[in-house]
DNA sequence: AATGAATGAGGGTTCATTCAT
DNA sequence: TATGAATGAACCCTCATTCAT
């Protein structure tokens, strides 16, 4: 879709709608401010005027994104210690947020490299995996392999990017969601499982 | 890790060696021949000599990993489909191959955007969903959502990236790789269950 | 003649002019870029963003003569049949023509090589052949041999181009002009008369 | 035809007749040395044992065509004089020649630019203009416009070559390479009479 | 708030040539 | 005789960025 035509659009606007196409298409490298301009029907000084640089676009794409992300993340996370029983719907929720950003979201996971958020995904992992962190220790009565957190939570958020990735109606996006995450409780019930078990196996070896 | 300085190597081998470094590191796109030969201590000249073009080095790269790879695969899962309790085993031989071809999977998989070899990872995952459908398909007694299976195939090798990622150890490695495998058959086999009780529920409401 | 310190001439037509220079000296493929931009005192970066690439400078300066060429041998072959006497006089127009635009009819001519316009002298050609086709084909009775055509435009337009090759004023210029006209028209003449002796000769061998 | 399975041929002959037919085809400057030598199975290296250089290459295949038609065109010339009614026999032997060395021929015409033998055309067509000129000023009474010999014997050339780029039978060749005597003929013969007429009505105006 | 022009560094690639072996 | 390896300069082109207007 070509934004050149839109009226009633300030240039900030268009640019950020068609640099967000571009990044999600080519990744950030890839991407051309060039044809980003030309995309609006604008010129290269004229970008210049309202960014700084290549990288504060994307900044200014991804960074409202991340904002709302990290409130939402932090918000469901406490709601569902205090109560796991509403699992579903949080999921529900998640779902219906990255969807709406789903290229946002794509960018930030898989098309910054080169650009000052290219950690944007670390961080965003990191303050999952301490969720996950609590969670397995509660379990397990001891802190788990902070490697083995990073792994799982790094397959959490790509399950929801592998499902971002087809390009479903919001219903599938939502059913597929429901199965990765019965896959995912389920795959940690049983480690956490696992993980007692061969501890128990080590510390006492006649039990 | 400069190769220029190391005897007995040829210049073939070192530029093999330099640009699986810089593959690596930056992406196909990203990568400068210029650095890659730099890095060898040779002219850009030098490199055409020895290889026609960008791509046919990567190409040199990743095909023999490519190759031993699809032979390896193959092997094993029919060897699993046989004999489903050697699970264990297969698990470790892959983690092991996968192990001292670090850097070329990382490229197959992460870094080949824009050579020839981009699909390779599609590739390898169609091979790997091939067996997923057939698993599932004896399991649930009708074929499962391809596309479910394309999330999970890809939540599979995802799992072996992530370990890879981590510049772990083989032991370590090995013992992270057994805990993921543990997730996610328990997952998978979790997953089963669950669209057999969603079918059953609505096929029979009353049951 | 360097280029660079002309005032009050747009890049654009600096690097015409300087292309001109270029192609015509060296042909397409040999022209240096570089060189051109060098002349205007201007980086290749300047050139790039003037025009798409070297196809296209070459473009610039060979298609508006291209066209007006065209729109003149079309006009000037119409009123030739209708009137044959005027000849001298449309002569002498497109010898000036071709006098005014020397450079730009060499680099079609002969120096295209390479570029998206090296069929432009076949395409001038065939147009030229059509003619020569119908003149020939009234005179005989009969179409004449394709190939013989083909050749005998060549050289009409051979001698053309040889006479812009000399350095001439356009007086000499056009007095060559006239004298390769009479050439070429009685050769022509003296060929027809020679293939009707043949075919009479062939027809009836006692005639 | 690719050279490099012809037994019993030494490396020299083969790199000549891969560099003619290279050179023919793409002329000195386009024509690639590392793909003449691959066309012959044989290195860079190899080649530049057995020849200086590039250059070197087109004087081997181009020199000897040359002094055999600097000597053929000397006798030939002087025996039209002394019997300008052998003109057709004498059109034959030079059509014959031309054709046995087809390629050889179009290269030193069309295809020199860049190496030392760019000039080889020049220096023919002298040799043939002197002819020319001894011819014209018998028939003129006077010296004719040299610029005029030029044009007219590049015409002549450029009349043979034109029968060689069809790539016709020796017989066709033949044939039109009378048509086009003929027409070469008449045409010098009326220019001739033409130039007389204009002398003649300058020198004496009341004639 | 925006244009149009220009920079300068870097990209992959090709080439004739050289030279130790 | 020939090879295989390497040079170094040139090629066209793309890019994010700058800046006077």
């Amino acid at each position: 879709m070509n934004t050149q035509d839109k009226p009633h659009t300030t240039t900030r606007q268009k640019l950020i709608e068609a640099g967000t196409e571009e990044f999600y298409r080519k990744g950030y490298r890839q991407a051309s401010l060039r044809k980003i301009c030309a995309a609006c029907g604008v010129t290269t000084g004229a970008f210049y005027f309202l960014f700084p640089s290549k990288d504060a676009l994307l900044a200014a794409i991804v960074d409202p994104v991340l904002a709302q992300c990290a409130a939402l993340t932090e918000r469901l996370f406490q709601q569902e210690l205090a109560d796991p029983s509403c699992g579903p719907e949080i999921d529900r929720i998640l779902t219906e947020f990255q969807y709406r950003y789903r290229r946002e979201f794509f960018i930030i996971m898989e098309q910054c490299g080169g650009s000052s958020r290219e950690n944007a995904k670390d961080l965003l992992q990191d303050r999952i995996a301490r969720y996950f962190d609590q969670y397995f220790t509660q379990a397990l009565g001891s802190p788990p392999d902070p490697e083995l957190m990073r792994i799982l939570v790094s397959l959490r958020v790509q399950g929801i990017l592998e499902i971002l990735k087809g390009e479903h109606t919001l219903e599938e996006a939502i059913r597929l969601s429901s199965a990765i995450s019965h896959y995912a409780d389920s795959g940690a019930q049983a480690l956490i499982n696992f993980i007692k078990s061969q501890a128990k196996g080590q510390s006492s070896p006649r039990g």
